[in-house]
DNA sequence: ATTCCTTGCGGCCTTACCTCA
DNA sequence: TCTGAGGTAAGGCCGCAAGGA
């Protein structure tokens, strides 16, 4: 199946989604447009509808994911028991009659769409994770026109590539805060390993003074007849092999 | 030249939906 | 069938920069 084939399924799908009003399929919904949400769009309510239930297959690959801005409206009619007790309240509040029928032209682009206020979990589907992670590749992130073009490739609005390109830095950055992490925890056990050994080497010399001189004679004084002018510690400092040990660091 | 306001964008945190074990 | 965990699209807030009045 090809992409655009796979979209126009998925936009099926969506279809009687939308007709359900359970998805924000609209370019005007009170989410898109920031004075709208400040100011309150026509179609918000309040009130929120259940969770439409779909089958693994309509909500992993078609759910909602290609809704497209430009997709022309279709009408759909459909009846679900869960749905009942909000669209008869719903009519009511519209002023309708009971009719259990919710009845909706589905359009994307018409601004009066009235259930628009349900967060709808939106999947992209495979194609269009591939393209947009192949394009993150090339940019992490996306000038207007860029944008605008993933988006029309991707039949997604413009809104939907900017927030996966915003998830998707942040995805990344979390992993390289992790991959930072595990670097630092092995540092550290690696300063906690060398720390150790140091005490012991001092707890060493401490022990090697308070001895005194002869157990820690320099092989070399033995021959020198000068050496005996030396100070013991000369010897201990200058034969002690562990003296290097620490500049490795 | 400076200040104030608006607008747009990205970062960050959080929420809510969805899937899966 | 239920439930909790994890993934992720999206909401909301903030700060910053650019542009115009």
């Amino acid at each position: 199946m090809g992409f655009d084939e796979n979209i126009s399924n998925n936009n099926q799908d969506l279809g009687l989604a939308l007709a359900l009003g359970l998805v924000h399929g609209d370019e005007n919904c009170s989410w898109q447009k920031k004075k709208e949400e400040e100011e309150g769009h026509p179609c918000s309510n309040g009130k929120a509808y259940p969770s439409l239930t779909l089958g693994p297959q309509e909500a992993s690959e078609s759910a909602v994911s290609s809704f497209s801005n430009s997709s022309s409206a279709s009408i759909k009619r459909e009846r679900d028991p869960e749905l009942m007790p909000y669209l008869e309240e719903e009519n009511k509040m519209n002023n309708n009659n009971n009719n259990p029928w919710k009845v909706i032209d589905v359009d994307v682009d018409d601004e009066n769409h009235n259930n628009c206020n349900t967060r709808k979990k939106l999947r992209l589907t495979k194609q269009q994770s591939a393209l947009l992670e192949e394009s993150f590749k090339h940019h992490s992130t996306l000038n207007p026109k860029q944008k605008q073009e993933l988006a029309r490739k991707l039949n997604l609005r413009a809104r939907q590539v900017e927030v996966w390109f915003q998830n998707r830095r942040a995805r990344t950055k979390l992993k390289q805060t992790e991959v930072e992490c595990e670097v630092l925890k092995k540092c550290c056990e690696r300063l906690r390993e060398e720390n150790k050994r140091l005490q012991k080497e001092l707890q060493h010399l401490k022990s090697m003074t308070q001895t005194g001189p002869t157990l820690a004679t320099c092989p070399s004084s033995e021959t020198n007849n000068n050496s005996s002018n030396l100070h013991p510690r000369f010897y201990k400092t200058t034969c002690y092999p562990f003296t290097q040990s620490s500049a490795a660091c």
